[in-house]
DNA sequence: AAATGTAATTATGAATTCATTATTCAGTCA
DNA sequence: TGACTGAATAATGAATTCATAATTACATTT
């Protein structure tokens, strides 16, 4: 069978929770921003109900937060809130590396390694955007190769609220240079399949992107 | 200020979410069971509208999957569930270990001692109700003690859909009997304020936890 | 002018209605 | 008998309507 691509048309609220996820963690809609479900509903094209449920939707991952009769705001991104996100990211990421260096196959060694060898080729063209992009997908093909959904799924409703961040801090050189030089470290416990020492530099790498925002927050 | 209690009137779909969380924990509603609209909207004396707003929140914490057009189920309790999900909340106890030892006062942890004490009167007595109530306690503290939002919901989230599975195990007296011991050496790293200690044995804790249900369920 | 009270407007919570998609079941034909 | 067709029924997705709470604008009082 599968003649053809499965036909698969999301629903209505399924595809705002999409866009309007997209709308907060690209900054669009601005931490602290009402969110007047009216506006939305005219620029999605949709009536209340479906925007509605997607709003409850996005409340229940942290990206918005209802008041009762006053309508949704985007949830700022404080100090207080990376203070706590990052450890648990850092704690899921760990988890993550250990279990992908036991399941990753040569190919799926290999692949990351394309990534990382591009990731270093954004790093010394200062190109920022593919920077970014490659070290997400390493990120992300790290987390897929754990092959745990639960794990997967708590990791992206955690990575979203700090992908926010981004917009608020500049990357230092020095930052920069230190996270390059600690995802070479990461792929060389990859390459050795050491699990432990991978999730052990995967939570210092998160960590460190931490302390490096905190510094970057509080100039 | 702060004169009266301040004014909290949840929302119907909040209220829903709650009910419905405590119908699919308490074993109410069956896994893999359909969850037609009409009879909860009817058994709720609530209109579709905030029941589904609802369902859109339980289905986002994974308590239900929503199919299109084909309503919500409950879902399934499967090995490859708590197999995925017993490592992700370790790695959160452990976490909250290590911080609650940092947090935690004299009277946090003598409080903590106080519900100890009762988990293992009810050990002696056999009181399988009154024991789980206390273990839950004792954790849940543990959780509030680090001090983190973020853990604290991810982490219920998880054991929400743990607890669960204690409806289709029976606790065995050898793991009971392991699971008290367990306890005890957590209550003396608590003690001691050894953070890092304190973090290996809950995560330990959760992971032995998880092959006593597995060998549970192979039988 | 500042503060308080009140009416008008707006936005939200929830119920209802409408439109589509599944499901059920009787009937047909091989 | 058993597989297929299609109408009837039921359930769901989404729009609309209604009711109520919050906000705003304005007037009144001091």
């Amino acid at each position: 069978m599968n003649l053809t691509e499965s036909i698969k048309r999301p629903t209505l609220h399924e595809e705002l929770v999409e866009r309007l996820r997209n709308l907060v963690v690209e900054d669009a809609l601005k931490p602290g921003e009402k969110v007047p479900e009216k506006d939305l509903c005219a620029s999605f094209g949709v009536s209340r109900t479906p925007l509605r449920e997607a709003l409850k939707v996005l409340a229940s991952e942290g990206l918005v937060v209802l008041q009762a009769n006053r309508g949704a705001r985007v949830t700022e991104v404080t100090p207080e809130e990376l203070e706590n996100t990052f450890p648990v990211i850092a704690t899921l990421e760990q988890l993550a590396g250990e279990l992908a260096c036991e399941r990753l196959d040569d190919a799926g060694i290999a692949h990351i390694e394309e990534r990382h060898k591009d990731m270093i080729a954004a790093y010394k063209t200062r190109d920022r955007q593919a920077y970014f992009q490659a070290n997400q997908d390493i990120h992300n093909a790290l987390i897929t190769a754990a092959q745990n959904e639960v794990l997967e799924s708590h990791h992206r409703m955690l990575a979203v609220r700090v992908r926010r961040a981004r917009f608020m801090v500049n990357l230092s050189d020095k930052r920069w240079a230190q996270a390059i030089d600690e995802h070479e470290q990461m792929m060389e416990k990859l390459r050795r399949r050491d699990a432990k020492g991978l999730g052990e530099l995967m939570k210092l790498h998160m960590l460190n992107k931490f302390v490096a925002h905190m510094k970057a927050l509080q100039t």
